[in-house]
DNA sequence: GATAAAAAAAGCAAGCCGGATTGTTTGCCA
DNA sequence: TGGCAAACAATCCGGCTTGCTTTTTTTATC
């Protein structure tokens, strides 16, 4: 704060010259009140892609705010300006990742065209499939370093906490209006978390082998299983 | 790399590496033998215990080498005698977990008295709970810190590569010596790939709401579709 | 009321410092 | 000599401070 005054005071001259040569332009162009900000919005961004980036390469740990910065090619201080720790900065990334990784779903999601009175098994499976494409997305994986490490750091776990809940409140749904012929909602609950919890133990488990025949094998069975439950719903199955 | 072949082989047997190296020792005074030398695995072992603690406790990342130490009630001096580097020691913990984590899964498993010719949905439903405390176990915690870290770290990755063949066989075998009914191997692995990533996805769920709630009815469903399996498997289902 | 000068503030760059952590070295002891 | 203890050196990272440039706002003057 004190640093921000003294900077203040300094190069009055220089200034005042060139401040006169842009008033003509701040007449002329009438650019507003606005596009500092708006720039300063851009760095804001740049930087939290580039922390995700960082996550996806180097795991959160690893990462230094240096990292970051760089990546993001602006300087340690416009870094620290925006960001005045370390932890303000992972804090923001955590609300940036739960709004992109909404879209990201959403996006895979609706791009399945269910036909408009029942759900085939080609829409079930292709749902399947669209979570684990969405296990493998950078910002799945960069969002999994967070919560790793949230779960020994009290600060980050409050942020993700908070943004957890909306996230499972949103995620339902999206699912539940890609499915709405689907009944129950308790059944559709169920499905969902199961899908959800394998995808999430196969995104996570990095290093087992024939990974990607063994995640073909559990959409298969995944798929299955859902099929019969929904059948179960609509069908004989009610109650 | 070299760290590798220090501790590498060291986890599953530090005594026998030791015997080696004092054998004329043991030959000797076989009272004193390894007095020294039990004194040494005492220690590392101790060590390791104490490594795998501060990971559930802290994260992998979090946890220093004087954090183990002292976790251990052992000097920094005799930390580092037994392991020269952090890394070291961290590739020894790989080792040490994996017996560790094999031996605690086994006897979750072998709990499950199942009738010898035909197998219950109840004995079904004991496995699967079996493995949902399984990954709630200290060991999975602390195994899945590292796995986490080697994402990232080339040499802990070829470590924890190392033992997740073996793991993975070894799990399997387990599961076939308790399901021995099961017939056909390849439905049992889907079976058992399934409800491992299940498990693994609630075990590193930390965050959810309603965990063990949801986690009940995942069993529950699981469970379910475990038996219709195990039916097609024997019964009606050919093969 | 318009306009130019001045002040303030915002964005940004770079250097320094303290703390933490790791690995080394030296020495002690049974 | 093997097991261990403690001081030491080197490194790295995060946060703080300083200072410069550009933009926005205020103020004084015509």
């Amino acid at each position: 704060m004190t640093a921000r005054k003294a900077g203040g005071t300094s190069g009055k001259t220089a200034t005042s010259r060139r401040a006169g040569a842009k008033s003509r332009r701040s007449a002329a162009g009438h650019v507003g009140d606005g596009w500092q900000a708006e720039k300063s919005a851009l760095t804001r961004q740049a930087i939290l892609e580039a922390a995700v980036r960082c996550f996806v390469e180097h795991g959160y740990a690893n990462t230094t705010t240096a990292m970051i910065a760089d990546e993001a090619s602006v300087s340690r201080g416009a870094m620290m300006h925006h960001f005045p720790s370390r932890s303000a900065a992972m804090n923001a990334v955590v609300g940036y990742l739960h709004v992109r990784r909404l879209n990201e779903y959403r996006a895979l999601m609706t791009d399945i065209d269910s036909p408009d009175q029942t759900l085939t098994r080609a829409a079930i499976r292709v749902s399947v499939e669209s979570a684990w494409k969405y296990v493998n997305l950078p910002s799945f994986i960069a969002y999994q370093e967070l919560l790793g490490a949230a779960r020994t750091d009290p600060e980050l776990a409050e942020a993700v906490g908070e943004v957890e809940r909306d996230f499972e409140r949103e995620f339902l749904k999206t699912v539940r209006s890609v499915f709405p012929h689907w009944k129950q909602v308790k059944s559709l609950q169920a499905a969902h978390d199961l899908v959800q919890f394998v995808m999430q133990g196969m995104g996570v488990a990095h290093r087992s082998s024939n990974r990607e025949q063994r995640a073909n094998r559990v959409i298969e069975t995944v798929t299955d299983h859902l099929e019969r439950i929904y059948l179960a719903d609509t069908g004989e199955g009610e109650h």
